[in-house]
DNA sequence: TTTCTGCAAACTGTTAACGGTTTTCCGTTA
DNA sequence: TAACGGAAAACCGTTAACAGTTTGCAGAAA
């Protein structure tokens, strides 16, 4: 029995099923909520204080970004990640990325190389000290990369997995699986270029770099 | 004012949202709801015979399918795809669809590569003689090959741009945009390569032949 | 005529209750 | 002791009703 949290900016116009599923999202980041758990909805509802709609809707939402498996008639349980799983997902994520780096490498837009070099700065100055600090700016650094590629569909189906993709590289950088500068360099390889307008080694670097980090977390998370 | 068709295959254990989405999905595709046309819960609860609960469900599914748009507190609208929706959704595919042919060329898999040949024959058989049939075992042979890549997470992205790609595959047929016999040489390089297991040459020509469509289609369905 | 203002109808987001299936638990039997 | 069977509880899918916001329209003002 764990307790949620509503977040802080409520009574908003955001529909209540959106803070269901923030809270659900961070119980399962956190690990309050194990893999194979059970999920409720009318006790996750009373927790939050609402009805099952709008938590009705958040695990659907939640399924979408894979954190949980709704069976029919059954039930909502937390996802439990494979090998296979881990593949599927560097796999996808590596296509998407690519893609991404591709429609930038073209566009050429300037504030957005920008963007992603104040990530590769922030990401030097917490090096190897500040691993939190480090992976949030290397998760920040692939979403700008999708969403300044302009193709909303890409980012969308980015998106989906975004919290899955931020496990993976809290636990690379947590886990020290790769030293803080590698990262960082595979990183300058993208913007290099993106820079130049290169869109196939752009694709190239991208995608290489997101599949690459599969193999290493298959054993790591699947211990 | 348009009349919804409940599907034969009711009070089975499936979903009654299901149901609603198939129904709303049929009615789009057959052009009896119109881009930017409101979708109205109640309207569309009271004409199927069930309650706004399911029809909430569908439409959500079909937003993720990209058939509608839904605005918070404002309401649901038939999407409208101009250029650039139609360049996102063949570069979105291509990926997905080359990503799938690198899988399966890995894998080997003898039954898969015999259901994509009686595609190709069923194809043939079709030839410019009937054009829904041709087109049908040409969704058919795309479904079958990222189906059976064993990558469920690419299979549910590409499920969920199946409808749009069904409507692109239609209209290059309906509307004589290239030879059916061209198009069955494209699928039978990417057979090829998948069964000589040249993952690298299935990929791509995957890639090359789902993306070619996108330019294609631009001028047609803007029109 | 055109623009603004306020009211009424319509619609979405949410809640609470119902019905039927699934799961759990306990007593019985081998 | 272990396996089975059935009743009771728990839970999901669905429905109907409520509340607040948005939209559309009618009449007033310019």
């Amino acid at each position: 029995m764990i307790t949620l949290h509503l977040h802080k900016s409520d009574l908003v116009g955001v529909p209540l099923g959106h803070h269901a599923a923030d809270s659900i999202r961070d119980a399962i980041l956190q690990g309050s909520l194990r893999p194979d758990e059970r999920l409720v909805e009318s006790a996750i509802a009373s927790q939050l204080n609402l009805s099952r709609g709008p938590v009705r809707d958040a695990l659907r939402q939640l399924a979408l970004e894979g954190l949980v498996v709704i069976v029919p008639r059954r039930g909502t349980f937390v996802s439990r990640l494979d090998r296979a799983d881990i593949r599927e997902i560097s796999t996808l994520r590596a296509v998407i990325e690519g893609l991404a780096a591709r429609f930038l490498a073209v566009r050429r837009d300037q504030a957005a190389v920008d963007q992603l070099e104040e990530c590769l700065n922030a990401m030097a100055e917490a090096g190897d000290a500040d691993p939190v600090r480090f992976a949030t700016f290397d998760l920040k650094f692939h979403e700008t990369l999708v969403r300044a590629s302009g193709h909303r569909r890409l980012y969308h189906s980015w998106a989906n997995l975004r919290t899955q993709i931020w496990m993976f590289i809290r636990e690379t950088r947590l886990g020290n699986l790769r030293s803080a500068e590698g990262t960082r360099e595979f990183h300058q390889t993208i913007v290099r270029a993106i820079r130049a307008g290169d869109a196939a080694e752009a694709e190239r670097a991208a995608r290489h770099h997101s599949e690459s980090t599969g193999p290493e977390l298959e054993d790591y998370l699947t211990r």
